[in-house]
DNA sequence: ATCTATTCCTGGCTGC
DNA sequence: TGCAGCCAGGAATAGA
């Protein structure tokens, strides 16, 4: 599941190539992908032209000559170069050099297109890699929440999921379920810098392929081998050597070490 | 403000 | 071997 170091990856990947390209048309295989307005998208995607390709979040933001194009990638979107490792295309961007393919066997990833950035992407908090720590500090200082359900709140911080917010709270020593308010000062500290040091790893692992995932050219990722937590119920911590425990918070798998991490 | 439950979707897994 | 049933989960949404 494409998280902040995942799409991070697929810009890097991508944007070089379809950088001032043009798309010549776009065809959507699957409705679902251009949220049930395939043609309405089509249109306003034909003919333009793609100025620059960044990440904010978990959302490809594709900055056109007229307009914005955004993807989320959800579950298990890809956005590839290469036809030939597309095995569930649902939309197709025809460019003047090249194409793109949006593959997405589960459906839930959608392409959208507005005027200008549109709200979804607006509202988003800040970058877990850029956010100062005395922003963060009082963020979690406001909230009396549990910690994990808030660092997955895309507009307290975006672009965690749920393998990274697993792995970062391991880091820093927090019980998923600690009350976010209540996290002593050097234990905040320490969530502001693994989020830097898990997010950047990853991304220099070039992301974790869990199931799905790919970059733009179909390459799979790496970091999976270096999760401390995440996948790893039963078996032993890497730091004191207790069992990882698998709960379920707010509807989510969560894994963490009993012993590292005390409530 | 925070919480839970529900919806979307389908390949892959479990268990019989 | 086959098949039903369940699971994974990001984000939006409704209701408590």
């Amino acid at each position: 599941m494409p998280e902040l170091p995942e799409v991070e990856t697929v810009v890097r990947t991508l944007a070089p190539v379809v950088r001032g390209r043009t798309i010549v048309e776009a065809r959507f295989l699957s409705p679902l992908a251009a949220g049930g307005r395939p043609e309405e998208l089509a249109e306003a995607l034909r003919g333009r032209r793609i100025v620059e390709v960044r990440r904010r979040g978990k959302f490809i933001v594709f900055e056109l000559d007229h307009g914005v194009m955004t993807v989320h990638l959800r579950m298990t979107g890809k956005l590839l170069t290469t036809a030939a490792e597309s095995a569930y295309a649902r939309a197709v961007f025809q460019l003047d050099d090249g194409e793109v393919v949006f593959d997405d066997v589960r459906q839930f990833g959608r392409v959208e297109w507005a005027e200008a950035l549109p709200e979804n992407v607006a509202r988003l908090g800040p970058e877990p890699l850029s956010v100062s720590l005395a922003e963060f500090s009082a963020g979690l200082k406001a909230r009396p929440r549990a910690v994990k359900p808030l660092l997955l709140d895309q507009s307290f911080v975006a672009g965690l999921g749920n393998i990274y917010v697993d792995e970062c709270l391991h880091r820093a020593g927090i019980h998923p379920l600690a009350r976010a308010s209540r996290i002593g000062r050097k234990k905040v500290e320490a969530l502001h810098a693994s989020m830097r040091e898990v997010l950047g790893e990853a991304i220099a692992a070039g992301g974790s392929s869990i199931s799905d995932y790919a970059d733009a050219q179909g390459r799979a990722g790496w970091f999976q081998r270096f999760h401390r937590v995440y996948g790893r119920e039963g078996e032993a911590c890497m730091h004191c050597g207790g069992a990882i425990q698998r709960i379920v918070v707010g509807q989510r798998g969560t894994h963490f070490c009993p012993r590292c991490q005390k409530r």
